[in-house]
DNA sequence: AGTTGCAAACCGACCGGTCGGTTTGTTACT
DNA sequence: AGTAACAAACCGACCGGTCGGTTTGCAACT
């Protein structure tokens, strides 16, 4: 009987798991204020004292919450993109990707996080950290993507452009301001036009701007 | 002596005035969660029973503040629009405007707004209301400002793709992700290519994509 | 094999504090 | 006298955090 080979360890893990899980999907239902630290144990089946035991205060919580959300959107992000064959790879098919990532009920939970961030000092360097480390995934895959598009600095800001966007998009669908769906559908047939020679064009622009700014 | 005639009904709307105002104020500085009736009545040098008097539960007072909020973005819209000479009426100039608008502290104030609106369904009501007077604002003043346009719906879903990636360029600020400032200089230069004939192309895609959807 | 010892996991009651809302009282103008 | 404006005490609910005590699993020793 190898079946009952459920070690102390274990369980510790499936606690955090579910405690994880638990205030993700708070974060998603209730929003960030409305996540506490007793429906969160009470919707990961673990009592309020196992909670404690596994993260003494709230921002240990959220924290691991935090890193555990964004690490999965990188991951979902990786997967969905080493999914597209070769020769569907066109910046139109980015944005319609980042798009249905971002329409999704994940980016609920991460703009909670993002916008508490904005009034909580701690969670800010967090936000930002993880953030950060989210743009260096999306920006590693995009390149891989779009080998044709030699320039690091104008790549990344085209990746930036179209997830700034898809960003801008979701967030009006919140506020139920305008047709997010018609704008990314506008977004899509721009971007059909970027070519590594129109991003040239788009970087000269740039770099006059920087210099006489 | 005509100095003293400050009747109790001014006095009551300068009381309310400065509760109004220390609500957007506490919005900006506390979010939304840290908006608490005490700290709002105390910013405003008004007793909490004055608070209570006039706003007796903290849902008028917010909803009032919001309409207060949205009402005076409206209003910087509209005139800052106007200032705008008729020799300097583009949209790569309209996105700058834009931007300075949502870069600044009232925009974290909306944004608060808006996602707290995510997960509060009587807050959501009253969001959506605002903000579908503000876009029918911004639409009116931009089809003013761009009068070659003719066509109301491309002039209209163009407006909001402007719109959209500013607001997605203000969130992705307080992320800490990517570069702001850069992406709207990507965003004003595709902006100049927008004239009566590409937005028409636009149009077409958009038709093109609903018929088939 | 059986017992002892220990640390991690877990439990639920409790604390001080703050929240939104209510009640009661006082002032000042009409 | 009556009413609008303000003030302050108060209420129940809930928050994050802390606490003493219990259970569980593993290792060491005999």
């Amino acid at each position: 009987m190898i079946i009952a080979a459920r070690t102390q360890a274990s369980r510790s893990a499936e606690t955090q798991d579910a405690l994880l899980d638990a205030t993700i999907q708070c974060l998603i239902d209730l929003g960030y204020a409305g996540t506490t630290s007793r429906v969160v144990a009470e919707r990961a089946h673990v009592s309020r004292g196992a909670q404690t035991h596994h993260y003494p205060t709230k921002d240990d919580l959220v924290v691991a919450a935090i890193e555990r959300l964004f690490g999965r959107l990188a991951d979902r992000f990786v997967q969905t993109f080493a999914d597209i064959p070769v020769e569907g790879r066109t910046f139109d098919r980015a944005i319609g990707e980042l798009w249905s990532l971002l329409r999704g009920p994940t980016y609920g939970a991460v703009l909670e996080v993002i916008v508490a961030a904005r009034t909580d000092d701690n969670l800010r360097v967090v936000v930002h950290g993880v953030s950060a480390r989210l743009e260096a995934t999306v920006v590693d895959v995009l390149r891989q993507f779009f080998p044709d598009f030699a320039d690091e600095h104008i790549a990344r800001v085209l990746i930036n452009v179209g997830f700034t966007i898809v960003q801008g998009a979701a967030v009006a669908g919140y506020a139920g301001y305008g047709d997010p769906e018609a704008t990314i559908r506008i977004a899509r047939a721009v971007a059909m036009l970027i070519t590594p020679e129109t991003a040239q064009l788009l970087a000269a622009v740039l770099d006059d701007d920087s210099s006489k700014g």
